[in-house]
DNA sequence: TCAAAAAAAGACCGATTGGTTTTATTTATT
DNA sequence: AATAAATAAAACCAATCGGTCTTTTTTTGA
């Protein structure tokens, strides 16, 4: 890899945060600036323009979470510690561990909300794909005599997915687990045997 | 009511809608002149700085919002029709009939995050007064057998409010009510006899 | 090692930001 | 109707925005 490469992955690493962190369309250039130590002319050599370092560092983002959620479920062979482990990496929105600043997607969702964001395609994507993957879960987990027989997969993936992200935004409002740790607790009962 | 009083009034209802859909950093004063057809001089002559204004016009949006709430909950007398009526209200933010931008306390929730605003003490008032509203009707639910007796009442009105709040926000990304109108379906199975 | 190419710094640009001040106009009061 | 007070427009301000362009520095490959 040559000094190209490895200066323009160094940019998205350090601007996904702070993205992630003040929303699109609030952090600046000179936000940047600071945060890689770089001046405009080393950023703009990486990137035409703002929107672009934007999106990539928005899929830089999504692909780190996107590939601790596929890694922890996969690794595992009953829904219950499928679900436990999708679960921990989710936890991990609310005390920073994986990523800074809360869900990037709904991060995202609420700012393109009325306000065009051009990536608006790949936030939809990504809550599509976790959708996927906690139906995958529940399937997995009727096949198995896991989860209840009667629970329709893609709707309930839905239901579960809404309620995570609410508890989610809600407790880091309050810097208090409960929302998140109320709406785990609720699932676990709607879903399991 | 003078003049001065009627244009002060005139500048938040306008504003407050461009807040909530735009988010309060990203609102220009230049946004407000357009949408109000005042200039600079007609604006802070009522306003000492942008900080002040964005705090009323969200104050504003969300009285309006809570006076729906309790209008249309204090209206009715059994919990059934009281949450039907909670919800809709709670549907008008996504076809955005009382409010345009969705919910205000949300919106604000996530621009709060890690992005100090001044009025964060007011979002968790709001929100921590949706919970109260909603407990009142499981209480009331509970007293009048139409609600199941083994329900935690603050836990559950919790879990309420951020299933609706993550789902609202699916469904205003996606264009699509199903979202929200699932949550509501899966809360009314777990709260009602 | 040396020259070409890539990378990054630095200076600069017009537009827009929030905000102030001065001037003009409208409203309210006598 | 006249006048003081309130209101709003207009002009102006420094700071910051995203972005460009030129120059300097660093990396790369022969």
């Amino acid at each position: 890899m040559n000094k190209g490469e490895r200066t323009k992955r160094f940019i998205i690493e350090h601007s996904s945060a702070l993205f992630n962190k003040l929303g699109y369309r609030h952090t600046s250039i000179s936000d940047i600036m600071t945060a890689t130590g770089l001046k405009k002319g080393g950023i703009y050599n990486h990137f035409q323009n703002k929107d672009v370092l934007a999106k990539a560092s928005f899929s830089h983002s999504v692909n780190v979470l996107r590939n601790k959620y596929l890694e922890a479920v996969n690794s595992k062979d009953t829904s219950y510690e499928q679900f436990d482990a999708f679960i921990e990496v989710f936890r991990s929105l609310f005390s920073n561990n994986v990523l800074v600043g809360g869900c990037p997607l709904m991060n995202a969702a609420i700012e393109a909300d009325d306000t065009p964001i051009d990536f608006e395609d790949s936030i939809k994507e990504g809550f599509t794909g976790l959708v996927t993957l906690i139906s995958g879960i529940i399937e997995k987990g009727k096949l198995q005599n896991e989860i209840k027989g009667d629970i329709e997969v893609v709707d309930t993936a839905k239901f579960i997915l809404s309620t995570l992200e609410g508890a989610l935004a809600l407790s880091r409002l309050y810097q208090d687990k409960d929302y998140l740790e109320l709406a785990i607790k609720q699932i676990k009962k709607l879903l399991f045997i």
